[in-house]
DNA sequence: GATGAATGAGGATTCATTCAT
DNA sequence: AATGAATGAATCCTCATTCAT
């Protein structure tokens, strides 16, 4: 008997069967990764996931960390630049902050994995960021508050406090969707569904309207 | 003598032989978690900074689990008690958002490792924090949008979405700390120093300020 | 090639390399497992046995307990099968102990360690040989007394004695090979050398005929 | 506070506290070995026991294997020597057999650990055993032969056939102790109760006497 | 493209033992 | 006599990776 397989393995969904195999890899790898960090997540789980054994997994990507950038390269980048875009969009231009919300979360809520691979890494310092972190996030970050400079906010906040008020929004947005699971926990209802997310939707959208507006600011009150 | 050891031990910092061991595991564990989470910490390393040896580590603790409850426990559990306490004090009372978030700011700013610790937590969907979870974060978040139905911002936001202006705000306060790594290698400047933390505060304050106050809200403008 | 391995290894015996890997594991562990029991083994001693390194054997068993399991069915189990199967055969039914016992200890003779290992479970109270003890000791026990109520035996000893004597039988029978080592060192013969396993062989075909025969009962006398 | 001891300790029996502690830790010890065997007992269970610490064994045994020997010489030692006297006895003198047996069971029977812990050194090939082994098994067996060889079963079975017959009735009635856990667990009854000690009792001494009696051997049938 | 087998490195944990108190 | 703290050695096991098939 020439040694029945360990571990069982999880049937293969057969819908799946078509898709290459390097996509499926990233689809699993990004929701392990999203889920447990890039420490906690165990190749052997991707590809059990995948419904493959660890080796084959080195067929399609050199190295864990290589599949690490991919998934951040197929997740993380095109919404970096999705962001970009949006952020030198005409809603942009017209300093429509409630529309630039709107899309990004409508951005995120598509990948909602994504966030939360960016926060593992903002907690971690963003070292494995590394590239990805200097091409695109400072680009974006800078970008973003020079939109910011050009609406009534900028005078209203001071524009030395534009970097704060871009990463409090930033946070309140990709926040929604980092902490889904403890929300989930807490409230018993899934932040990420439909309605969840139109609300956070039209919440975040009168929040952003309110600090971007042009009324007096509350210290000189 | 307890046999000298065989390689080379990195200095013991003499001036910390006093404190209790136990203690400076806690410390040298909780600094490790807050930055690579449960699974990217090795004992080893927690017992390296602590200037023993991984084994003693089971001298105080019975598990790396057990490690990790701990390490929540001293650090979390005061903390939220803290917030409770602020939260059923006078400027809760009197609806002083701004005295409340700076003095919540002030708490983290002092254990700036916890919020990071909270936020793996978070990602991981709470699984770890399981019974500090129910115990304090469950009670807290009721008693935090408790305290925002008795201000003007109930009214004007609707109290169903209380809890969202809650999140929102929390998400702000404690990302600062979250993401401070990516903040520091985004714009070169420690988000952690006491300048850094002033300005926050001040931010943070004029931005709850704003949320909470009575004037119209800008959807019936 | 498998990366040279830093440490010299044991010249690999060549004449072994065809056999399948799975079953010179399971002939180190049963060997190691007999000789020192569960715990007294090193799966490091186990692979360095077989020739390779530890952490290869979990390519073959999912743990040290899973290897132990494999262990005794691929051994024990075969072995109460065919005493079973004995206790079912012809001379069984002529009730023609020594013929019964003769066999039993050549099946054993084959197999020598497969007797400690169940000394050394019988010493822990057989917990780890749970199903595998249910599902055959048992029944195989049952089977030996029911053998036996067919022989003259039953009547001498009287029915309710019939377990006694079966297993005071199987203590002569397994006992032989359990304490061999003892007995080497008590005599400096080896007992599983062909001659003393004749010799015992024929002890023990009369021990039982005697026992088992017709004549009259000795508290009788 | 100075760090609570993590493992909780079993309250300890009042009623034992008179005793001195080496005695307890050596009942202990006694059981755990006769358990699990010298490697499966870990000196954190035997101090477990007795309601102290680890370190405080190393103040009465010098070692894992001191208290080990310690545990063989109070209990096998005056055991073997009992065993010897009871060789050199009147009833042996008599050659009657039954009586032998008897008493050797009820020897036993007071110890029923003792047994157990002689098999296990016996499937370890008595190497721990050592120096105990050489002045007093050996003896033993020794002079068990030579008051067999004063019996009517010399003639009858040969005399080089006396090794055997002892070797056979000296497993019969360790091996009644030696499986006990394995019997309670096929029968559900314990073999170590009075009624059932006085069955196997009875039952051996009917075997030997008929073994040892003087009537034709069967093979001259 | 997939996989069984192998492995070095490392990781958590146990254990016997020591020593100062 | 007892123990808290520490530790070297070793144990079981995981993991990323390689390679021949």
């Amino acid at each position: 008997m020439p040694a029945a397989p360990i571990h069982a393995l999880p049937a293969l969904p057969f819908e799946r069967r078509g898709e290459h195999t390097r996509d499926r890899i990233l689809d699993a790898a990004e929701a392990l990764f999203a889920d447990r960090g890039f420490e906690g997540t165990a190749l052997r789980d991707v590809a059990g996931r995948v419904g493959i054994r660890t080796p084959s997994l080195y067929n399609h990507f050199a190295s864990k960390e290589g599949l690490y950038a991919a998934v951040l390269e197929r997740g993380v980048e095109p919404l970096l630049e999705l962001l970009e875009e949006l952020l030198r969009s005409d809603a942009a231009a017209r300093a429509d902050s409630r529309a630039v919300v709107e899309r990004a979360l409508a951005l995120l809520a598509r990948r909602p994995n994504l966030p939360r691979l960016v926060v593992h890494e903002a907690l971690a310092g963003g070292h494995r960021l590394g590239p990805i972190l200097q091409r695109y996030v400072g680009p974006l970050f800078a970008r973003a508050q020079q939109v910011v400079l050009g609406t009534p906010a900028a005078e209203r906040w001071g524009p030395e406090r534009i970097p704060l008020l871009v990463l409090a929004v930033a946070q309140m947005v990709v926040g929604h969707f980092a902490i889904a699971g403890l929300t989930r926990a807490l409230s018993g209802e899934d932040p990420l569904s439909p309605e969840a997310l139109a609300r956070q939707t039209r919440f975040l959208g009168d929040v952003v309207e309110e600090l971007f507006s042009a009324h007096d600011a509350p210290d000189r009150i």
